[in-house]
DNA sequence: TGAAAAATCGTAAACGTTTTTGGAACACGG
DNA sequence: CCGTGTTCCAAAAACGTTTACGATTTTTCA
């Protein structure tokens, strides 16, 4: 493995001189510099990752948090692989690296993260799942390290945040069905304290509300985000007293949407036939037919946006990007499909 | 940020002795270990991780490499996360940690690996989505990185590797069909140059001319690993002459068989009824009506094989791990469904 | 009891890089 | 010809930790 110490004996130049010509320091030679990055190319050399970490403080790492473990996982891991893309489209053109943290299902995720900020692994943090109170976002917010968080919270350090228009797709969704002639609409919520769960019910029962419709939160599913959340969803509605049966159903995703056409199906509520469903759309199946009625987001804009508004926040690159400590809501696009028929009369 | 020099002076010690007690290094006294350790625990020290790197050469992380994006990666992403969890969940036992390198959409695989391993990242790699003929284990193998590769390769630099059994599943899977009648039975095969497509279709076709049954190229569907992939599939088959038509499909995952349950359904073809279907089990798709004939796998399991025939190759673990250099093709259980009823006469 | 061995700890070098400091060479105006 | 910048580069310090080495004390054993 070739280090600085070869390359500079290799130019007959200095260390130091090699390295500002590499990092782009202003006091070097052009001429000098195009030899030293045409000698680096040609021989191979890297910077070692530690030796800069050590002395620079930067590692040139950015960190994405995540948890493993199969059970609680659904969408989420697709969905994050889009997000990703994005995120490192934007980190390319710094040479910013993004890797996954990855906390292991028997680690407590705030100790986790605690110990990845110690050790100073990254330069800077995105976190996601997002909790209605985060201790992670406290603790950031002390240690003073860049991030940004991926869902709302309550807990408020004035830190930057994205999150997708979860009111805007409750309330859409609810004017829609309820158009539509609906008055009894089920809907989605996660099983975790994310705050989704809060903002979603909470939009959707102002929604209904304001159209004079009772809440009822016997209409309000939890399951898990993936497809066999939504069978089980599809399920637990055919269980219900017919009279308290909801007409229409709005999900977050369209692989949800999947397993809750096939549960549809199975207990004789045929999708866009007899009951109405609305959803966020994920590429992935959109094959489904009828042709799901969707709130659409291209995953990889989000990526860019989290990224850029992370690196708004990060010292050495916030001159790029003059936005300021960004808290933003992510509209969707209502994208009209078959899934979703007036309400039987 | 409290370093171990701080440390030292709180407890009046040497850094050099502090850093022996934590290192659990014999050479300090029991006492004073544990004064070290308390005290460490206080004050909340955790190592940097730069500082130790660039010293002792190792960093006490291990690089899983994965591809973001969205278009080639399917089950992929959920598959590891299962994956991931029984791999930290033996490396919590020597302080390992697992972090996901993710090799952007618009970069070279090759490129990224080199880049990783020269900056000294991370002490081990896992690779996965191997390729038939793949550059990053001769790499590897030159930098003398300890390394296991998911899935079998052409390359061969004596290194470890885990896999599927590929060939299992195509030859229990023919043989079931086969002896239910089946003579026209399709496949699924990957688009990329993944070693799983040559494995998997070389046993088929061998299972099937065995059993005096001619091998025939149409009868291979490519397409992404996913539920659009098998949804896809079920509308190809449906494409083909009446006569041309499979009766029964051997599919490598539950996730895709929901999307072609959802195909064959649309065509006419119900499964299990008039299309015989096969595949390996996921438990997100576990619903599935009628219940599919499947090949079960403990992903979690395969993780803890992945990092135990990882930890035997390297030096600093290898004694409690005696296992050589593992290569080992891990079996699966079939489990009786109903998606795999006679041919029909 | 004395010397050898063991136990325990302090000292300092080393890891590979970035960055600060200072010095040499050169140009320029007065 | 001298003083004053400017440009370019060399030298050395610094980052936080591990580890080789040596020093001191304690234990052991004949």
């Amino acid at each position: 493995m070739i280090g600085i110490r070869d390359l500079a004996q290799h130019l007959n130049l200095s260390i130091g001189t090699v390295s500002r010509a590499l990092n782009g320091k202003p006091d070097v030679n052009e001429e000098t510099r195009r030899r030293v990055l045409e000698a680096a190319s040609a021989l191979g050399y890297v910077p070692n990752q530690a030796g800069r970490a050590l002395r620079s403080g930067a590692t040139g790492v950015v960190g994405f948090m995540m948890q493993t473990g199969s059970e609680i996982t659904g969408e989420g891991d697709v969905f994050f692989m889009s997000v990703f893309d994005g995120v490192q489209a934007v980190f390319a053109r710094h040479q910013l690296d993004l890797v996954a943290l990855l906390c292991s299902s028997e680690e407590d995720p705030d100790a986790y993260m605690q110990r990845v900020v110690a050790r100073g692994f990254a330069d800077a943090l995105i976190i996601s799942a997002t909790k209605r109170e985060d201790h992670r976002i406290d603790y950031l917010a002390t240690r003073k390290i860049p991030f940004i968080a991926l869902g709302r919270s309550l807990t408020d350090a004035g830190h930057p945040w994205l999150d997708l228009d979860f009111e805007g797709m409750a309330e859409a969704g609810v004017a829609r069905l309820v158009g539509k002639g609906h008055r009894r609409i089920g809907i989605y919520a996660p099983l975790d304290d994310t705050n989704l769960g809060y903002v979603f019910i909470d939009a959707y029962r102002k929604a209904l509300e304001q159209r004079g419709i009772a809440f009822d939160p016997d209409l309000v599913f939890r399951a898990h985000p993936n497809e066999r959340g939504g069978h089980e969803i599809a399920h637990a509605i055919a269980a219900m007293p017919p009279g308290k049966q909801p007409t229409g159903f709005i999900l977050t995703n369209e692989l949800m949407a999947l397993g809750f056409y096939n549960g549809l199906n199975q207990v004789g509520l045929p999708p866009g036939q007899k009951f109405a469903v609305i959803s966020r759309d994920s590429p992935q199946a959109h094959f489904l037919v009828p042709k799901l009625t969707s709130f659409r987001l291209s995953l990889r804009d989000l990526g860019i946006a989290l990224a850029e508004a992370l690196l708004a926040t990060m010292p050495a690159y916030a001159a790029h990007y003059p936005l300021g400590v960004v808290r933003k809501i992510v509209p969707l696009e209502l994208v009209e499909g078959d899934s979703d028929m007036p309400a039987p009369s």
